[in-house]
DNA sequence: CTCCCGATAT
DNA sequence: ATATCAGGAG
């Protein structure tokens, strides 16, 4: 299929879920660009239900970088324990704030390869802060993205930075944000890894992956 | 490719 | 009891 037709495909996938899905901020909760970046460290394999759950409490005790870094490691493990890895993401946001206060002066970097030089920041992290914060063209290539992107035939490849960048050339930049939203929505909802539910999914007639058959389970 | 790890669905 | 969810670093 030729390059303007596939364009043309995207498009109209995506125009169907803008319709279904009209609300397209992330489903992590926050109100500043720090908060946004630490919710994202912390998303890192956990649901962002969980993360809303830590940092609901987490948030009022720590405001700025320089109060991650003032508590002892095992402090900060403990106070974001139920979201998995802790150890290691205790590190990576004391490593970063740590970083925010000696190379960017305290405040987030707006540049993506500033935002991935921070540590436990990857091109999904930084793709979240960059567009969402601050409003940057990006898209943030999560799980159900690559799931979604590969089950439409946008692509055949589970290569994360392959993935973005082919949806990057398929959308215009000013789908490039909330599309990872409208996917990553879809995805939880209703194109579940398990049993997507191709019954009542809105773009089933456009899905090559359409299985009428899917999601019987419970209905004799 | 392996390690990092808890919560929840089945 | 076990599978599945969910990214980044070394």
């Amino acid at each position: 299929m030729a390059e303007k037709q596939e364009k043309a495909f995207a498009k109209k996938v995506f125009d169907k879920l803008a319709t279904v899905y009209p609300e397209v901020h992330p489903a992590l909760e926050y109100t500043t660009a720090f908060q946004l970046l630490i919710a994202t460290i912390l998303s890192a394999q956990c649901t962002d239900a969980r993360v809303n759950i830590v940092t609901e409490t987490l948030f009022k005790k720590y405001k700025k970088p320089q109060d991650y870094i003032s508590v002892a490691q095992e402090e900060l493990e403990k106070d974001i324990f139920s979201t998995g890895f802790y150890r290691m993401k205790a590190k990576n946001i004391q490593g970063c704030c740590k970083s925010l206060i000696e190379n960017y002066n305290g405040k987030v970097p707006k540049d993506f390869d500033e935002l991935v030089k921070l540590p436990g920041v990857g091109r999904k992290t930084a793709s979240v802060v960059a567009g969402n914060a601050f409003g940057i063209p990006a898209i943030a290539v999560d799980t159900h993205v690559i799931r979604l992107s590969n089950l439409l035939g946008f692509i055949d490849s589970k290569d994360q930075t392959k993935i973005e960048f082919r949806l990057k050339e398929l959308l215009p930049e000013s789908y490039w944000v909330n599309s990872s939203h409208w996917l990553a929505t879809h995805g939880r909802e209703v194109c579940f890894a398990r049993h997507p539910q191709c019954h009542e999914c809105v773009i089933a007639k456009l899905c090559p992956s359409f299985n009428p058959q899917s999601n019987m389970k419970g209905k004799k």
